[in-house]
RNA sequence: GGGGGUGUAGCUCAAGUGGUCAGAGCAGUCUCUUUAUAAGGGUCAGGUUGUGGGUUCGAGCCCCACCACCCCUACCA
């Protein structure tokens, strides 16, 4: 007779392959009918709230890895939050204007041939294409398994978004915050902006540098000495500088004599080929600063100044001061009274300005030069140095390799340009603290928790030694600065002015203030009683992005009631914002000072921050180094997903700790893949066990649990705790750990392993098999649980076939780890058994490898040991040898440990395998041992 | 050029205030199983903790220098 169909074998609808590129749109689909994430919030109305706030991705091209990562590390944080019982919402966001999508946009006109499109239009466009990327984003995002309020996200263009953007605006101009003034900042030739700081990017660029020669007034042949990187700056040449701390001698050379810094003469030398040159005598700081010299090619005199910044590690000790083109310089100049002189336009080309009289500027030569390089040369550098060598000033030309700042979109070298600008006063007194605003900002700092901790750091870094922010931008895709201009050209701008443009885009979006007339707009923005002057002009530039973005609080936080506190009076601050690292610079800091600014305490509870992603060689992932076929596929999130199913994606980024740059590379997907197979087996082979498990009439109370599945629930109840306090700690990879090792160790290797015989030899009905299942139930639906912020698929598909479950989807259910605690004596007696076990294996792993048997069920072991181990090994023989998992065993006294493995007496059994010494006593079943024989006769 | 970070077996991670701490899992090797079977079990092997110094009775863990990579920064004028 064929006994295996007598056993209670595993049986499970859950798939040993997932097929998740397959299965998981399915899942999704079915997410989306039962509203799964709108049913998470009503299931936790009224529980404790934990906001994380949305860092806006810009809504333009497809979403990168790294982007994912950032989403995929968020959804992990809401859904272990949601797990453990608070209400968690997650309302995503996108950065909608700026200089990527307008560049887009005019080129597409400009292929259209609607190259006369106004603003109006053009923005209308924009409007259209960034909502179009926010639809193919939104897709991408929830294919990876994020759940939100995807249908209701913020975006900055919405008219209310705008509106709330400029009302906090309308704060800051209250409170003095802004101001319109001509400073340099960097611009953008290509483009014709200004930039943030925050949007400019560092690259690698050679430039001409020349050494000049400034010939002194009143000393013949004497010549002060210049360095510079950017020759298209001389014709606003204003002044030059020394370092009244440095060292400067006279020195012959070449039948001339120069000054310059005593540490760079032996540099010098070498580069402008002095062979014979000769220190005549020293040059002291009091001199220095009595001496003026002819411009090389303008017709104009300059003094030398003394400013600490100049440094002696390059160049000739003396810097060229051009106040329109530097921000030192800028400095220097205000102290000095030179006028910001800057005399390239907005298309970057050299020419005259007010600022001085037409005769002492630049010759008719340069006029029209484009500062705009072009293969690292230009045209303004070139007729610079040409009219240098002219002139014999030039000493030196070579090229010089530096990072220099590169606009975001152009990739062009910015340059620094003074234009008329707004900014925000970062040393703005603070209205009734009496304190500047940068150190209230230092001191909010302080009151943030930042993880890494290294993190506060950078941002007080980045707050300490930032300038004054220029917020204004000539372009047309933002949200307007509401400001006007009178008839002599001043600017005109109160926060009632600007409250009230707020309320007209609120109603009508931002673009009445390109659909409309200035006269419309200013009788719809002029305050009751305005004493101040009429507009003529309404203003053209917008507003920087960093400020839509940084507004969030103001516009989000602020205002969406499923993201208020309740009964918290700073109730609208979030609990975590979650970004690269990079955003201390850029995002972390924009909102911290507008909400500081605006709404007078930080966004934040806690800022989290990451890594970035790095490919195999730990080297960047850059966009060059897929052009040269670094990458064999684009490194979009849904490449990836398309390659390994969302899950594993997930299980990749919670298996690395993200606080350090994340390694992408296909053997690491594929080796967490393994993990992914190992966990779902795991679960698999936990539900295929359950097949016959009522929960309702099957569980067996914890005392009438056997030894070994109370012992199996004590070391998961140990696991859930840790890995709760891992979320806790939002440390995934210490889950992935813990979980991989837990699903590898204790349960495939030990408790599965020895329990297969329980389940599928005894009785079905019987307490030893249901004690086992009870143990099962309970470990699969908490290892469902703990993976469900991570294997948001495979839990929920898991959790479906649990038996009696509570909850329909795993994402509603409430976790609460950690229940069952073992007694310490009987933790205390397995760890005993479960240390003989692992040192006799290799005992019978010999005879295996000898011949002597196959499987351990054809050993007979005996035991010797001594001392306690005896002890506890006696009165636990029946444990023992089923862990073991022996037919036969048998304990002996005596000294040390012997394992002495022999084939084991009696019969095999036809059912269990094991040999039994009482196989063959039924009649009715010869071949059975006594125990299979009553359970095929109860069953 | 400056600031911050990282650097432990092929891969991911561990190793409170310096003292059996060099460990785990995965991958790899050999092997047993056909009752989780495109699964499961067992076995073995793997690292002079980026490099070079130093402090100490004793250092992945403290100090110094250097190297590699990542992020930020500075118009080296």
């Amino acid at each position: 007779m064929d006994y295996k169909n007598t056993l209670n074998l595993p049986q499970t609808k859950f798939p040993m392959q997932a097929g998740l590129v397959q299965s998981e749109p399915k899942r999704l689909e079915q997410w989306r009918q039962a509203g799964l994430y709108e049913r998470i919030q009503e299931a936790r109305a009224g529980a404790p709230r934990f906001v994380l706030h949305d860092g806006p991705p810009f809504a333009n091209g497809d979403v990168h890895v790294g982007t994912a990562l950032n989403k995929i590390l968020k959804d992990i944080i809401v859904k272990s939050r949601t797990l453990r019982g608070y209400q968690a919402p997650y309302v995503p966001g996108w950065d909608c204007h700026g200089l990527p999508i307008e560049a887009k946009v005019t080129q597409e006109l400009r292929a259209k041939g609607r190259e006369d499109a106004d603003a109006a239009t053009i923005r209308q466009e924009c409007d259209a294409y960034a909502r179009r990327y926010v639809d193919s984003q939104r897709t991408q995002f929830q294919r990876l398994g994020v759940l939100g309020d995807w249908y209701n996200p913020y975006l900055t263009l919405a008219p209310a978004y705008e509106a709330n953007e400029v009302r906090l605006f309308a704060d800051l101009v209250e409170k003095g915050f802004v101001y319109r003034g001509k400073k340099p900042v960097f611009w953008s030739i290509p483009y014709r902006t200004a930039l943030a700081d925050a949007e400019v990017e560092y690259a690698d660029h050679v430039s001409q540098s020349v050494y000049v020669k400034f010939k002194l007034v009143g000393e013949p042949n004497t010549f002060v000495l210049i360095w510079t990187t950017t020759p298209w700056t001389l014709p606003a040449n204003l002044a030059v500088a020394y370092n009244p701390e440095l060292q400067y001698a006279y020195v012959h050379a070449n039948g001339e004599t120069y000054i310059v810094a005593n540490l760079l003469i032996g540099v010098i030398a070498q580069k402008c080929g002095w062979e014979n040159y000769q220190i005549i005598r020293t040059a002291t700081a009091d001199e220095l600063a009595t001496l003026s010299y002819d411009h090389p090619f303008c017709p104009r005199t300059g003094r030398l100044h003394g400013a600490g910044f100049v440094e002696s590690s390059t160049g000739t000790g003396f810097v060229h001061i051009a106040p329109g083109h530097g921000l030192e310089d800028y400095q220097l100049g205000l102290q000095i009274g030179l006028p910001i002189y800057c005399p390239v336009s907005d298309e970057g080309r050299l020419a005259p300005t007010a600022d001085l009289p037409r005769e002492q500027q630049l010759p008719e030569s340069l006029v029209g030069k484009s500062v705009l390089e072009k293969n690292n040369r230009s045209e303004a550098n070139d007729a610079v140095i040409a009219l240098l060598t002219e002139g014999n000033a030039l000493a030196h030309r070579e090229d010089y390799h530096h990072s220099y700042p590169h606009c975001w979109r152009s990739k062009t070298p910015i340059v620094f340009r003074a234009v008329d600008q707004w900014f925000i006063r970062i040393d703005h007194t603070v209205p009734g603290t009496g304190q500047p605003f940068r150190q209230v900002a230092l001191g909010a700092i302080h009151g943030v928790k930042w993880i890494p901790d290294w993190g506060i750091n950078r941002i007080k870094g980045a707050v300490e030694s930032r300038p004054d922010w220029c917020i204004s931008r000539q372009r047309t895709w933002g949200v307007p600065i509401p400001a006007f201009y009178g008839a002599d050209g001043e600017p005109i701008l109160s926060a009632d002015i600007v409250r009230k443009a707020a309320d007209l885009f609120e109603k009508h979006g931002s673009n009445v203030w390109f659909s409309q007339t200035t006269e419309e707009l200013w009788a719809a923005c002029r305050p009751a009683g305005w004493t101040g002057p009429e507009a003529v002009n309404r203003s053209q530039d917008t507003l920087d992005v960093w400020i839509d973005s940084g507004s969030s609080s103001r516009a989000v936080l602020m205002q969406r009631p499923e993201l208020q506190h309740p009964g918290d009076p700073m109730g609208w601050q979030a609990d975590v914002y979650l970004e690269g690292s990079d955003q201390h610079r850029g995002w972390f800091q924009s909102s911290l000072l507008l909400s500081l600014a605006g709404n007078g305490a930080p966004p934040y509870r806690t800022v989290l921050t990451h890594g970035f992603m790095v490919d195999e060689d730990r080297e960047k992932i850059s966009k060059s180094k897929q052009g040269q076929g670094g990458y064999q596929k684009p490194q979009t999130a849904d490449r990836y997903v398309q390659d390994y199913g969302a899950d594993v994606i997930r299980l990749w980024v919670a298996s690395q700790d993200y606080r350090s740059d994340i390694v992408v590379s296909e053997e690491r997907l594929k080796k967490v893949g393994e993990t992914y197979r190992l966990i779902r087996n795991t679960l698999r082979y936990q539900l295929s066990n359950l097949y016959d498990f009522d929960p309702a009439q099957h569980t067996v109370p914890g005392e009438g649990l056997t030894s070994l599945d109370r012992w199996v629930l004590g070391e998961f109840g140990r696991l859930e705790a840790e890995v709760a306090a891992a979320y806790e700690a939002y440390e995934f990879h210490v889950v992935y750990q813990k979980v991989a090792q837990f699903v590898a160790v204790e349960l495939s290797s030990m408790y599965h392993d020895i329990v297969k015989d329980r389940l599928y030899t005894d009785a079905a009905g019987s307490l030893r098999r249901r004690s086992t299942q009870t143990a099962l139930h309970r470990i699969l639906s908490g290892l469902s649980q703990m993976l469900a912020p991570i294997l948001v698929f495979t839990s929920d598909e898991a959790w479906e076939l649990i038996p009696g479950k509570p909850f329909d989807s795993v994402h509603l259910s409430l976790w609460e780890p950690g229940g069952a605690v073992t007694a310490e004596s009987e933790r205390e007696a397995w760890q005993i058994l479960f240390s003989i076990r692992e040192r006799a294996m290799p005992e019978l792993e010999k005879a295996r490898q000898a011949k002597l048997l196959g499987k351990a069920l054809e050993a007979k072991l005996t035991l010797v040991l001594e001392g306690r181990e005896a002890e506890v090994a006696a009165a636990h023989s029946a444990e023992l040898r089923e862990i073991l998992n022996v037919s036969q065993l048998s304990i002996e006294p005596g000294v040390g440990f012997v394992a002495r493995v022999e084939r084991a007496g009696g019969a095999k059994c036809d059912r269990c395998w094991h040999w039994e010494h009482d196989v063959g006593q039924s009649a009715a079943h010869p071949t059975l041992c006594a125990r299979c024989t009553v359970a095929v006769s109860v069953s």
